[in-house]
DNA sequence: ATAGACTGTTCACCATATGGACAGTTTAGG
DNA sequence: CCTAAACTGTCCATATGGTGAACAGTCTAT
């Protein structure tokens, strides 16, 4: 995968037991597909380190890993954006997710969702294809690479994002889900930093999502906007590894 | 280190851009130590699994972090603790921390500092020794295995902590700096999950600190174990991989 | 007491991580 | 504009160090 087996291994197993809860040997052997002595080994190994710890005999993430977490790269504009999301959750009853363009794919950076009922769930730290979903495509609209993924997103679907400022996208990503998103620029106002984003079922939202939610949506964006201040941190922003582009 | 040389030099390359922020190829190899050709491709594999992301060239750590951090071993208690450790600082008028213990080491997994002035610093995630401080002492004091450390902490001196249910320590692991810490104990009330710890300037707390703060802090972990519920969830805490004890 | 399912460890093989050396790229300065 | 310096990115012969089949120890249940 990365070129580096050691570590695609060990990080198939921190995301193993990411979502698959506390796990036994056995349970982690099963869930990724390793050797025993390959998984023995990494854990004890990642145990040393603390990025895994055991409770009885079953394996789940280590503390380590919430200092990490403290300082990774979009910190500041997830403190941001949480109160931002969480009120325009409770505005338009659905989950509500920040997004940031990493290389080809986007992450979630933040989750608030809906509390009972039908809801979209992402969780934090979750990897999506950047050419799929409102958010992908509004993260694609502004970048400077954009042509790259032309064969992906056609041009005049990004154009007319970009002229409108938010983008909705029904079934695309994930089956039953419709979502609309909008782009939260940097303090420049050309750069695209995240992508606030509101997903629910299309049972709920309709054929046009963005109809009833893409005023709230941009207005959530501009309120990270301002949450980050005029200047922006110096470190903590994302930016991409590309460059260079056609228009 | 752990007997898998990739890992650690990975988690030797996170542990250097979680510190020392944002940093260059160049000051990554200054940093860590590790030739230039190692460090290029630890840091590209590191960056497929976004694990570090880069902003114009240079490194930080990648926002996957953030989804594991919110999944790490310990969640539970921290968000528990939170809002009674930044009471206990405002009471205090000193930082305060939370530790668990993690085999022979002990980790930092919630931080609420004060404000202004001089004060004690410790980032989350940070590892500390086991056997020096007094929240150290603490996770001694009450585990099975305290044997084990005969040599490095008297058994009179963790007779005398479980009497009195908090220990107290003066320039014992950083110079200047004084600290007061009780045990949160499990729904069981026999096994310790956590310590809660107030540390500061000797200069404001003295050389009895325990004098002015045992109280507070020791009602700080029973507030923390209230908070907890009877019925601690499953999977979240922390137990020791030792076993089979002397008393 | 015995069986079964689990975790932990060993070791000979060879896949793969290593770092010196080379090449390309950006920044600084005359 | 051109050169120098300092950086990032890449290659490849070497041998370090990761691999997994097989063995050994441990726990649980009946």
């Amino acid at each position: 995968m990365s070129g580096v087996g050691v570590l695609d291994k060990a990080v198939l197993i921190l995301a193993f037991l990411s979502t698959d809860g506390p796990a036994s040997l056995a349970g982690v052997v099963e869930g990724t597909g390793l050797s025993r002595p390959t998984v023995h080994r990494l854990l004890s190994a990642l145990e040393v380190h603390h990025l895994v710890a055991r409770a009885g005999g079953r394996y789940l993430l280590g503390p380590r890993l919430l200092g990490w977490g403290h300082r990774a790269a979009g910190t500041n504009l997830v403190d941001a954006a949480r109160p931002v999301l969480a009120a325009l959750r409770d505005e338009t009853g659905e989950s509500t997710q920040l997004y940031v363009r990493e290389g080809d794919d986007r992450v979630c950076v933040e989750s608030v969702e809906r509390a009972t009922g039908l809801r979209d769930t992402v969780p934090v730290g979750a990897v999506l294809q950047l050419a799929r979903g409102s958010a992908g495509k509004v993260l694609l609209a502004w970048a400077e690479d954009r042509g790259r993924y032309a064969d992906l997103v056609a041009k005049p679907v990004l154009e007319e994002i970009r002229r409108r400022g938010w983008a909705e996208s029904v079934a695309e990503r994930e089956e039953g889900v419709a979502s609309v998103s909008a782009p939260v620029f940097d303090a420049s106002g050309s750069v695209v930093s995240a992508a606030v984003s509101a997903s629910g079922p299309i049972a709920r939202l309709g054929d046009h999502p963005g109809e009833r939610l893409s005023e709230r949506v941009v207005a959530a964006a501009r309120e990270i906007e301002r949450a980050l201040g005029g200047r922006e941190e110096p470190p903590r922003s994302i930016t991409n590894k590309e460059g260079r582009e056609d228009v």
